[in-house]
DNA sequence: CCAGGCCCCTGACAAATGTCACGGTCGGGA
DNA sequence: TCCCGACCGTGACATTTGTCAGGGGCCTGG
């Protein structure tokens, strides 16, 4: 902190140009960041992060392209020297354990106040961990995901909504599996309905990855 | 834009902190804006508005206690002389009618280039109406809802995902009403599904308000 | 006053959905 | 090796959902 060390390099990535641009200037009032890079879609981090060589990238998780939490797996790979803080708008216990999972480094949500962000970061590049003590405790006791791969397969496409003819045709199955596959679900969640199921997966960010 | 004019000053309301703060560094950044107060949900809108005395209002629609379209029009009824400009996530047809409808000067998606942001505010201020057009062509094409109170409300409470006995215990209705409301709502939303139907009703913002 | 719209209800029906029991394949442990 | 679990499928069944045709009450505008 004492004012002649190189400014921490930032990457942003995050769908909303608006707050993209919001954060960073937010960021860019702190006298050690500097943002250098920033993307739009999950699948530009990699590319973006080679060329401008950030210390720190802050990655939302919903983005077009690739999700925030794959964006972070290729990104440790791509350049293992550089830490992911993903920032997200929902705090789902899923999201946080498959972002550390993916090699992230801390885990922020967008309800946490605005001066906290920077510390944040600073934490990160120091080689801390941040994560939210209180999300951190709701994703123990989520646990993980009870849903087998079909299962959760067959659930995101339900998300569409469609008809169990419509879900069999797009993955290529028979009604009846289909129709088991959502009732296993259905069951494990401990939802009465598709519609429930389907609520309970995605809040508990289930529904993420390949 | 002459250097010695007061600033314009701002109301921020959004529910999420990080985006509120970072909204407020960006616009800070500005000469001639000056952020003058900040609230994380709708049923404080007009209470902090009523001491800052604001020129213009920015104001998220998604936020609890009060939905910004409800919050535009208690502002304006409260303080006529401040302009309100809606910033949301989603460019849902309906949602600009209604924020129009209730007397919004301006709305704006944050898929926006941040940089727009403050002409956005500049030209609110001057009294002049704020919208993207494409958003503007899509909600005159989406037209009103086409779906009656009862059916909206019916729909609105669907949408939490519960059986047709639910719904009827929560709105004190019969059954058979129910699936009737339902099924009117299918039928003009084009969908073949209740959850189709929401998914539809929801994307053109006919779900929201009272 | 009457027509028309919305609301509420009933009852009956077809279609979709959810459940269950069953068999078979395949791969990875004990 | 054998067993277990995930996976795919079938078929039958109960339940839920969506549709339709009615009926009445209430209000509003012509």
């Amino acid at each position: 902190m004492s004012g002649d060390s190189p400014p921490i390099r930032l990457l942003l990535a995050d769908d909303q140009a608006l707050v993209r641009g919001a954060l960073a200037a937010l960021l860019s009032l702190e006298e050690d960041l500097s943002v250098v890079a920033e993307v739009g879609r999950g699948d530009e981090v990699v590319a973006a992060a080679r060329r401008s060589n950030p210390d720190v990238a802050l990655l939302d998780v919903e983005m077009p392209g690739l999700d925030g939490i794959a964006a972070a797996a290729a990104l440790r790979t791509a350049l293992p020297t550089c830490r992911v803080l993903v920032v997200t708008t929902f705090g789902r216990p899923g999201y946080l354990r498959r972002a550390m999972e993916a090699g992230a480094s801390g885990f922020v949500v967008k309800d946490t106040p605005a001066r906290q962000l920077a510390d944040a970061v600073r934490r990160v590049h120091a080689g801390l961990r941040v994560v939210d003590p209180a999300l951190a405790a709701e994703t123990l006791a989520a646990g993980v995901s009870p849903l087998t791969d079909r299962e959760t397969e067959v659930l995101r496409t339900a998300r569409g909504g469609g008809t169990v003819a419509d879900l069999a045709g797009a993955l290529h199955l028979s009604e009846g599996t289909v129709r088991n596959h959502l009732s296993a679900a259905i069951g494990k969640t401990g939802a009465r309905n598709r519609a429930e199921a389907i609520r309970v997966a995605e809040q508990n960010g289930w529904l993420l990855g390949e």
